[in-house]
DNA sequence: GTCTATACGTAGATAGAC
DNA sequence: GTCTATCTACGTATAGAC
């Protein structure tokens, strides 16, 4: 690999792990064995890298989440997003544990991370209607926006929330499958009766995912 | 006001505004007119001020938020709980803002922090007791505690989240009580069908708020 | 591309006079 | 209780050699 990507390989770990505020790029340095002035050379500074890394965020999000324009949806298909981007955020989760200080310091950032935000909302809206369509899932026209902001900040907040509810224990699978079960939670009052059941079996295999596996 | 109320006070007003990590112990006692010499005779040092800023805050949830044991609640008194909740947010939103990273500093604070989690935690799910004792929602003793969970989690991170949507929009009250819609939203699919008139005039006074006052 | 050495600024905290 | 002066440690970033 080369060294520019392996800079961006180790940040993101350290920074997951320890906090971007408590990662300084002579941390990085050290980890990776080399001298804090090779890491400027490929980096103007500590910002330039935190941008790039955001970048494979923002590339990865897109990627694995546009849902398909397809009027309808499958239940299988739906649990394969919310895996994904589960599991995208625990990658960059550093991120989104301590956004607020993060974007206040860097203006480009902020406007980057606003666009994402925004496809990611339209993303979720195209994917309930989706749902809707298939016959899944019965919302207005007026309750699915709402349906669909709660359903974002859910996913988006549930990380930090959950650092900060036990920052010592390490974060796993398990804590990401009840992250899942919960956007089940919030959709369940709008599932249609037929396929009531089919959601019951669903959450139940991701209650064991939550539990047992490590 | 004594010295080392008034440290406090500003403390926190100065975090709010811009950040618990980029305000100094030096920018503390600049903003008071103080010497930092000072500051460090009412204070060992700035956990120490953080530590008895929270300790204001978790008396102030404490004071403002236990429901009565009595079975029965009316609507009015929920509203009641939801302005004063997200108030009490509004007041301390530098704690929560950045949450993972001051925990992470602070072995301390964070048992203390998880102490009042658990009280918050206990006091909704015995609002929403009282909720279903008062013929207000229907709701399966299964599905309490996640109800209770999940709207806990989005009090706890509406500020944040809205501070990370739009940082430089100075957030006010009508912010709060679009909080307070969303509580609403997702109480909404458990509210009792004879009840749901008067929650719809709630939300109606509640949009009101939310859109119009500054 | 990579290194060593270092300059610069700043945050946290203390000493000692008043 | 409050001040001035100051120390230490550290993070960011650059210069210049290899």
């Amino acid at each position: 690999m080369k060294t520019r990507d392996r800079i961006i390989h180790s940040a993101t770990e350290l920074f997951n792990d320890q906090g971007e505020r408590n990662i300084t790029t002579n941390h990085i340095a050290a980890h990776l064995g080399i001298s804090p002035g090779n890491l400027y050379y490929h980096f103007r500074n500590k910002e330039d890298i935190i941008h790039s890394i955001f970048d494979q965020y923002a590339r990865h999000l897109s990627e694995s989440f546009t849902p398909a324009r397809s009027k309808e949806i499958k239940l299988d298909e739906l649990m394969g997003y919310l895996d994904a981007i589960f599991y995208l955020m625990w990658q960059f989760r550093f991120f989104y544990a301590n956004l607020p200080d993060i974007l206040s310091r860097d203006e480009l950032l902020q406007q980057k991370y606003l666009k994402a935000q925004e496809q990611l909302r339209s993303a979720v809206e195209a994917l309930l209607k989706s749902l809707r369509e298939g016959g899944i899932i019965a919302v207005s026209d007026q309750d699915l926006p709402d349906l669909g902001q709660t359903i974002k900040m859910v996913v988006t907040c549930w990380i930090p929330f959950q650092i900060a509810q036990a920052p010592h224990t390490r974060i796993t699978k398990p804590l990401l499958y009840q992250g899942v079960l919960r956007v089940l939670f919030l959709l369940r009052p709008y599932v249609q009766p037929q396929i009531s059941e089919q959601i019951q079996q669903l959450e139940q295999h991701y209650r064991q995912l939550a539990q047992i596996e490590g």
